[in-house]
DNA sequence: AAAAGGTTTAAACAATCGTTTGAAAAATCT
DNA sequence: AGATTTTTCAAACGATTGTTTAAACCTTTT
């Protein structure tokens, strides 16, 4: 295994080893002895920098969904300010944030996709409690938004279909290399802001029928 | 834990019991150990009737992916058979066939909901080879399908809109529990036939756009 | 009833798991 | 410089992992 070097000691080559793994096999298929291996850095690092194997992972997807959300509580404040509220804006609102993420990470591109796919769809383990606080507010700024947006709609209707709009991003997310197998290499690779576009036009539609 | 009483022997009941546990923890974070205490059989049996631990996924997987790729390709040729086919057409025979495994299942309804999700979604493991057969055969049938109901999409598009609504499939058959608490409650559970309606709508609508 | 085959069993296998220890090393402060 | 705190380290902890063994058990066949 090459060796991730991370910026400050230790406790972010951890992190990184981590994120790396994580992206490639999800959360609870990876020791603590891998990715003190990768990190190069000694098993006990790990209960010193987080206290445990579960505190590593908290890190990690605090560090990954923390931005997100909080880009995206400011997007919905800025479109509020604005007036009348569209359910394209608000669905590029919600996803666009996940994706100038990615292209921020120090991880590349594929894993950094892989890894925030998990953390919004694998269900294996729990959300950390300061996570769950995040996705919980932005749950009450959005979903209000959406159903003034939807005057037509219960809120049945409109709590699955954003449920649905999860789902696509999730998998897509996730098995974005998929496709390439499926089709036979016929599929190309394509730009993330390309795909983004995809998801983006695919929700919308559903989620306006 | 309370025995899972299987009609005809240990295999029966060490599939059941271990369908039981991959629906509620996934497929990697549930151990022989687990599985043979819940069906009240000897740690070695899974090796005597499955080979051993990944036998017995791949049994598992196959005897729930089977008869629903059978009754997909059933259903493509009967559709077929009749002439011009449409998107709506397609998605629902696609979709279909899951739903009317789940209710034909000796589990119950939740579990085994879950469990498809995992089958679909999960990718920490490896689909055995012949089920990864089966899916192939189905995608031969379906993607030609898919791109002569819309002359006017490319072969790219319709691939990322299958995959999309594999994703919302995976996601909402995994996750199906999961709006009860996100709504606080407000959502309340719905018959299955309902909400494959929700996801053949949002769907059709996203492949259409 | 004896023999054969299929099935179940308790016990142990080596390997790995997350965690802990206490001392050595490094960095920081006085 | 010495004292103090922070960080790293090898080694071992008990628990659990999937797998294997060989004897016991049960059913069927001869």
């Amino acid at each position: 295994m090459a060796k991730i070097e991370g910026k400050c000691g230790t406790r972010v080559a951890l992190m990184e080893a981590a994120a790396t793994l994580f992206a490639e096999k999800g959360f609870e298929v990876v020791s603590v002895r891998e990715i003190t291996t990768l990190a190069r850095a000694n098993v006990a690092s790990v209960k010193y920098h987080f206290g445990s194997r579960e505190g590593l992972i908290d890190a990690v997807v605090a560090r990954m969904a923390t931005p997100v959300n909080d880009e995206r509580l400011r997007r919905i404040e800025e479109l509020e300010g604005l007036g009348v509220v569209t359910v394209t804006e608000l669905i590029t609102a919600f996803f666009e944030p996940l994706f100038s993420q990615i292209q921020n990470s120090p991880l590349s591109e594929k894993l950094f996709t892989k890894l925030m796919g998990r953390v919004v769809g694998d269900r294996s383990y729990e959300l950390p409690e300061e996570v769950m606080g995040q996705f919980r507010e932005v749950a009450s700024r959005y979903v209000p938004a959406f159903m003034e947006a939807c005057p037509g709609l219960s809120a049945d209707d409109v709590f699955w279909r954003i449920h649905f709009c999860f789902g696509v991003l999730a998998n897509t997310l996730t098995h974005r290399d998929i496709l390439k197998k499926i089709s036979d290499g016929k599929i190309a690779d394509e730009k993330l802001s390309v795909t983004l576009k995809r998801i983006i036009d695919f929700c919308d539609a559903g989620f306006r029928q």
